[in-house]
DNA sequence: TAGATTGTTAATCGATTAACAATC
DNA sequence: TAGATTGTTAATCGATTAACAATC
């Protein structure tokens, strides 16, 4: 119920890294690297690397190394970039509308197709194009256009109130800002949690004790 | 150089929640709580809670538990939110302003003192009660405030240019939000490293991969 | 072919879980 | 005291690193 694959989230969590990096070397007009070199840049071991792409395919060639192209390809297409899956923003308040404006949705697979947002002041002005709606239409929006993703800019009071709702409607990954533990509640549901304020308080404790 | 003492990253990064979760429990005006207790409610194994609170101290009582508000404290005290460090804010796009107007930078021991922008059109906007500065007047503000933490919503371009002079002025920490890779090219800074573009990709694996 | 570098197995290291004696 | 629950040591599990045979 709700496990992934094989594959462990250590392992996935470098990918989107690997992507970036493959990317760079790509636009350098680079063809070709080895473990060893890509490990040097990135600042990890080559076993690592071989171990990490050997869960999804044998890309490399012996004597060669990995072709940078199709290797930045292939995680591509293991990461899901060149999908295209609807998805809607819940919270436009200044969170919300930073990660309206600041993501580049369409470049990892995502469509962004309805805002919403609870305060109905807000209703009717244009963020990145699209209509900020009141959460009172949700439901509609859903049935009509069966968004896949919900990107959740509101407090976690909010977010528990509307994510039985929305995982009803069809929902199946929460890009999840707020602090309400959505995995605990519904265990089959992707999610990818970004908790800011823990992240700046780890900060805080690095601070004080790197030396 | 720039290590960290004992205590392992996984643990660090499990504070901040359990911190959240005991400030949960003290608003209930709940007083005391096993590891049992705990496990249960966050999803994790009292085994777990016991090491990783044992890192820093003997802080429950045996066939008692322990108790919340003390606990509180003290890992709020490991964390340093009593601390008050200044911070300023690189960056005032809709990123920026959001992390500006969004995060409660004093609850968890900073305090926001100036925000920079290289945008020369922004210059005097109000931001959070402090004036939209051009960076050209980061070198002076640096010299007279001596900031310690500096909060980086810019490209990673400018992020790789603007580093090397702000730790030269200084800051001992970084809220990373760009690609630049400081802690490869400053391994004694403290950084915490926000990637929100990784983060969706993330999600993105997961949904092809949730059954 | 000889050299380079992978894919993959084995060894090491670290983190999590289990167990239990200490003790409130 | 008896029961509960910690602090801590030992066992297990998983992830990282090292080694090397396969092979381009």
């Amino acid at each position: 119920m709700g496990k992934i694959e094989g594959v462990s989230i250590s392992v996935i969590k470098r990918l989107p890294r690997y992507y970036r990096f493959l990317g760079e070397l790509k636009e350098q007009g680079i063809v070709r690297i080895s473990s060893k070199d890509l490990s040097a840049r990135m600042g990890l071991t080559a076993s690592q690397i071989r171990q990490d792409l050997n869960c999804f395919g044998g890309f490399g060639q012996q004597g060669y190394g990995y072709n940078i192209e199709s290797l930045y390809e292939e995680i591509g297409k293991i990461l899901g970039v060149n999908k295209t899956r609807n998805a809607i923003l819940i919270g436009a308040g200044n969170l919300g509308k930073a990660v309206a404006l600041h993501m580049s949705f369409e470049a990892r697979g995502f469509n962004l197709i309805g805002v919403f947002d609870r305060n109905a002041a807000l209703s009717g002005q244009i963020l990145r194009g699209l209509p900020i709606r009141h959460t009172d239409g949700l439901y509609d929006f859903c049935k009509d256009n069966s968004p896949v993703v919900a990107v959740l800019c509101i407090p976690s009071g909010a977010a528990k109130e509307l994510t039985p709702e929305l995982v009803k409607l069809g929902v199946k990954g929460f890009w999840n800002f707020s602090h309400y533990d959505i995995a605990s509640d519904f265990p089959n549901i992707a999610v990818e949690n970004v908790h800011l304020s823990d992240s700046l308080m780890t900060l805080s404790y690095k601070i004080s004790n790197t030396y």
